[in-house]
DNA sequence: TTAGTTGCAAAGGCTTTGCACGCGC
DNA sequence: GCGCGTGCAAAGCCTTTGCAACTAA
């Protein structure tokens, strides 16, 4: 992850404790952080550190691909720091667990030509929905 | 669409001119209308219908499994009349077009039993990027 | 009749914005 | 020192909620 903060700054970036806490924060897999779940964590390292930061740096990350935002059913938007490497989600209807899960093959090339309707498609979302083994074990 | 209102009745739904006119609005191929589209679509038919009323109507839809909500990158969930019949989305990245495309195979059959971790998967949702034919053509 | 629906207005959650201060480079 | 980045607080957008009045069956 340290690898991210040195092609941010070979980007241009300004390379702040706040960035830094972020950053960190994100770092691992399955990691799916709401925006307030990433300022609370930073908060535990950098207690002054205020939401519009938070809001920033990740909308910052985002759009600089490093970061991947998902959207899930609930209202806040997720972020996925496993932006490089493509992958899929799979997702527990019942208490919202999201695990990373990795394509059999390409599902670029599910859309024949006949159905891209001139666009051209350039990335692909795949999100499965079901329930993880302990929502699906019965109760009691 | 008339089939739509029959079994709503079928299931208990009071047909009210609110409910008649959502689901009029909602009528069609290609639709994704977000709440507040539905609400001023709906309102110049019968100008006082409330947001409520809408939201509630949708939410009603939406668990009945006769409308998906569909969650772009924008704020608002946009909804699709067209859930009886399984099929994925193409989305302009530049001007938010969406359209409805359909699947070459079954995408659930992709993902392997070795990447379920235990899920009890039901079902998955596809969404292609890309741009649209006028958002690709050079400017000028 | 009467239980299910509606409209209104207020509240709520998530996110963005404006501006003065602070700090990395 | 310069200019980008930050914090604060307020505003904004989307959605839900509580409750009295209404109405389809």
């Amino acid at each position: 992850m340290s690898d991210l903060l040195e092609r941010l700054r070979g980007r241009g970036w300004r390379i702040t404790s706040q960035r830094r806490v972020v950053v960190e924060v994100l770092d691992g897999d399955h990691v799916h952080l709401t925006a307030e779940e990433v300022h609370s964590r930073a908060a535990l390292r950098l207690p002054e550190i205020s939401r519009a930061t938070v809001y920033n740096t990740l909308g910052e990350l985002v759009s600089l691909g490093e970061v991947m935002e998902v959207c899930t059913d609930g209202r806040a938007k997720r972020y996925d720091p496993n932006a490089r490497q493509p992958h899929q989600h799979l997702i527990c209807s019942e208490c919202g667990t999201i695990r990373d899960v990795h394509p059999a093959g390409d599902p670029l090339g599910d859309l024949p030509a006949t159905e891209r309707f001139g666009f051209t498609v350039s990335g692909v979302e795949v999100t499965y929905r079901g329930l993880c083994p302990s929502c699906a074990r019965p109760l009691g």
